[in-house]
DNA sequence: TTACTGTATTACTATAGACAGTACAGAAGG
DNA sequence: CCTTCTGTACTGTCTATAGTAATACAGTAA
């Protein structure tokens, strides 16, 4: 269900918490549903189980999960956590878009570029 | 010409090298232009000389200019540094992008969002 | 009681960024 | 020649932050 690669430069908890919004987003995890416990993901992962902690933490933060101390993390009931981190994802979109036309990209080009690589 | 802000999460040798790059882009520094020395530049802007000499000498490395040892930096004379530096802003665009694909978003939202920030 | 759960705190380590100092060598102008 | 400006190249230090680790604490449930 999770994988991590050490050698990414991306942080072992950033890699957690994308797969958790994408399998979220993809209905893979469902509401209410239960994740794997802390020290049980970081076990199986081979992770400190704080580096999970923490990407809970900032799903919970999110409100894409939310947690239940002595019981368990559960996927959150309404998709509005969801929506915080599509938000978050636009705003990175909008920044590269607003940098390009800083170097004086017309929209044109812009646009055109994204629907070339629409099939990756 | 040039400023910084020091509150900016944006590391002080980026930000100058942002400015130099939008500069060429739009013309302002043309071609063979002398940019202002390394000292003289950090005295400008109250920061250290090493700082300025990093951002010259990632944007020579960007061939966005050349330096000539004991006459100073100049702007370079072709273009294709510009490009270097446009292709690495469109990486973040796609990537942005990819990162919605993988959360469900699908392409007419993402370049409807893009039409509707275009006048921002 | 036991074994599980999340939480909190602290600390270690590595890295990045900025600064400081120094030294070197090429270029230009007197 | 000499001075002053230029970029370059080190070496070291300081600070803040990120990432991870170690440990202890507290709630839950069988």
């Amino acid at each position: 269900m999770f994988s991590i690669n050490l050698k990414d430069t991306k942080p072992i908890f950033e890699q957690i918490i994308d797969q958790i919004s994408q399998y979220i987003a993809l209905d893979v995890l469902k509401e209410n549903e239960k994740l794997p416990p802390i020290r049980g993901l970081a076990r199986t992962l081979g992770i400190n189980p704080n580096t999970v902690a923490k990407a809970y933490d900032e799903c919970e933060r999110l409100k894409l999960i939310y947690s239940l101390p002595g019981k368990g993390s559960y996927v959150s009931e309404n998709k509005s956590g969801l929506i915080n981190v599509k938000d978050e994802a636009y705003e990175l979109l909008f920044e590269a878009y607003h940098n390009l036309k800083k170097l004086g990209e017309d929209d044109e080009s812009i646009l055109l570029s994204l629907k070339e690589i629409q099939n990756d």
